[in-house]
DNA sequence: GATAAAAATTTACACGCGTAAATTTTTTTA
DNA sequence: TAAAAAAATTTACGCGTGTAAATTTTTATC
């Protein structure tokens, strides 16, 4: 591998024998020239480290192979892994992913928007904030970058939205611990910064009328995505404040559920469903340090898998049709009972 | 806000009433037109929405404002924390964060560099897979492109390296833990994806040997980066195989610890200091979740606030001084003990 | 081996912006 | 108010690639 001064397109086609509109149409599809001139590119390109300048190429596009994946919050490991899910098959299909975080600042996630306007993605993956997007900005966007929605849905934004059944999943919890014990209470934030949590408040009253049960809402003061920290300290308070009318907590994700069985393990509460325990605790989302807790938490899966590739398929349709569909698809998956030691 | 077809540079300047040259000028910096000027071409900009086309721009500049953040594993939640400050610090410089994650594979690590090289970044911020790292390619990288090394040191690799005091901390661990009881036995992976691992065991076995304790080392199997679960299983097998010498486990890091405390729990034994207490556990690197552990987990902390923020100093005194240093300068973070329940 | 079809080549212009040089206008200084 | 200094303008070219049109060469078909 000689390192011979190829510094551009022209001189990698005279470098390789060929012309340089000929290398260009190479670039933009193999199949698209003749195999024998395609050999020729090809050692060329292994002789030379000439790489197309990405600038210049994409100057004169009008959508580039970029794929914009916005994230609300990155050091939330749930996000971190649906991250690196969809960048994989981003890749694998032959674009670039560029992950961008709004590290929980609506600010920062209509930053991000503006920055991916600016690189002419073909299109985006977008995990809003949801509470407290810029709505105005969302829409914006989407009206000039073909996006699809995933894990919290705002209404008409994106051409498409890939979720979890927040009801479905809420549904089989109550039902699961209803049948196996006490009805359980509900503990939650009382501002959450993702819509998924009303969602599973409201089913969870639903579902707890439709057994002929009283629902009971706790809820937790804190603003912010450091749930294990408020489910720590608002568990602690509400344990020692007994404001629980049930030994069945039922918790709106994992991390406050994490929280809450640090505060319970302090205070001596033993939890699980054997019959010495004082407390049973569940939670949603079968994060992934669900599995370590101690008791290991008994939760429903948020199937991130199939969101992800669900996401990224609709996302290709969505390129390759090139179309704005005037219908908003809807597509949710159903979360699954994971039973463990907690409840 | 008017839409106007404001499509380029040229029918920017137009419409402030600007030359086009100024109007790139302001665009390279503001302070150097005229007041008067500025303001002109401020109030164009908000009354268009135009926006100077960033391949354009990038095309004819040797540097861009880009900063290339390249992680082993984003799914980490250490990493993503640390990724979270790096990009605020990166962002608060007027430089705009590329953030690529590793997953922990060593070929997508040297195509990320690729990726970035590709886009001419003033620095990069380089934290590599380490053991499996393809040393050669991070080389020619680091020739080509102005690197800091952080996180995991490879000798020779980046301008600069930025990361935690392994032995300090490590030491600083053994002595408690002797003081307070038992001479702690380590338990680590056997084949560590991160070099710091490397460092730890030397620095525990250095640290016994000083002390006059018998150094030993109790080795997890399994590979890759699920290491709570590595930490469970394996932890669940040397506990049962009675492989331990001391009651007192010294974690190699807190992912195992939290693995191997979900263990002790399951086999019903009772971890913390208190004299019912059939063991101790310690970690090291005081992990998000380690407050939240059952108990929660005493440690070590890994800064990595003055680690983000050391490595963005670096990176930025490199990108204006323009040179190369001769010499690498090496910066590691002292850890605290952050005593908790567990040990 | 002649003809048609396919592929490659030549030529030329476009994209949007950086930037240098010479000139003109505006501001500052005395 | 005139001279000097600073800033803006005009003009022009360059960056590396996409791409269209006309032409030439190569391949496929009979």
């Amino acid at each position: 591998m000689e390192d011979r001064p190829v510094r551009n397109m022209e001189e990698f086609a005279a470098f390789c024998g060929v012309s340089r509109p000929t290398v260009s149409k190479y670039f933009h599809d193999p199949e698209s020239v003749r195999p024998a001139t395609r050999a020729k590119i090809e050692q060329a390109l292994e002789e030379s480290n000439y790489r197309p300048n990405i600038f210049a190429v994409n100057q004169n596009r009008k959508l580039t192979k970029n794929i914009g994946i916005v994230l609300p919050y990155l050091a939330d490991p749930f996000f971190a892994e649906i991250a690196r899910r969809i960048e994989t098959l981003v890749i694998a299909q032959g674009f670039r992913p560029i992950l961008l975080s709004s590290h929980g600042d609506p600010q920062l996630e209509v930053g991000n928007l503006d920055a991916l306007r600016a690189i002419k993605p073909a299109a985006v993956l977008l995990a809003p904030l949801g509470r407290a997007s810029d709505r105005a900005a969302l829409e914006g966007f989407c009206a000039d970058v073909p996006t699809v929605n995933f894990d919290a849905n705002i209404e008409g934004i994106g051409e498409a939205f890939v979720g979890h059944n927040n009801e479905q999943a809420t549904d089989k919890m109550v039902e699961y611990l209803t049948r196996t014990g006490e009805p359980p209470v509900f503990f939650e934030m009382r501002t959450p910064p993702n819509p998924n949590a009303n969602k599973r408040r409201l089913a969870y009253i639903g579902a707890m009328e439709r057994l002929g049960f009283a629902p009971q809402v706790v809820q937790a003061h804190g603003e912010g995505w450091a749930l294990e920290e408020i489910g720590y300290n608002e568990g602690r308070r509400v344990i020692m404040e007994r404001a629980f009318s049930s030994n069945t907590i039922f918790c709106s994700n994992d991390r406050l559920a994490i929280g809450f069985l640090a505060a319970a393990y302090e205070l001596g509460l033993r939890v699980g469903r054997e019959a010495d325990c004082a407390l049973r605790v569940a939670g949603h989302d079968n994060h992934p340090v669900a599995r370590f807790t101690c008791p290991t938490l008994t939760t429903i899966s948020h199937d991130y898998a199939r969101i992800a590739t669900k996401s990224v398929e609709t996302m290709m349709a969505l390129i390759e049709s090139g179309e704005r569909g005037d219908t908003r698809q809807v597509t949710l998956f159903d979360g699954e009972l994971i039973m463990r030691a907690s409840a």
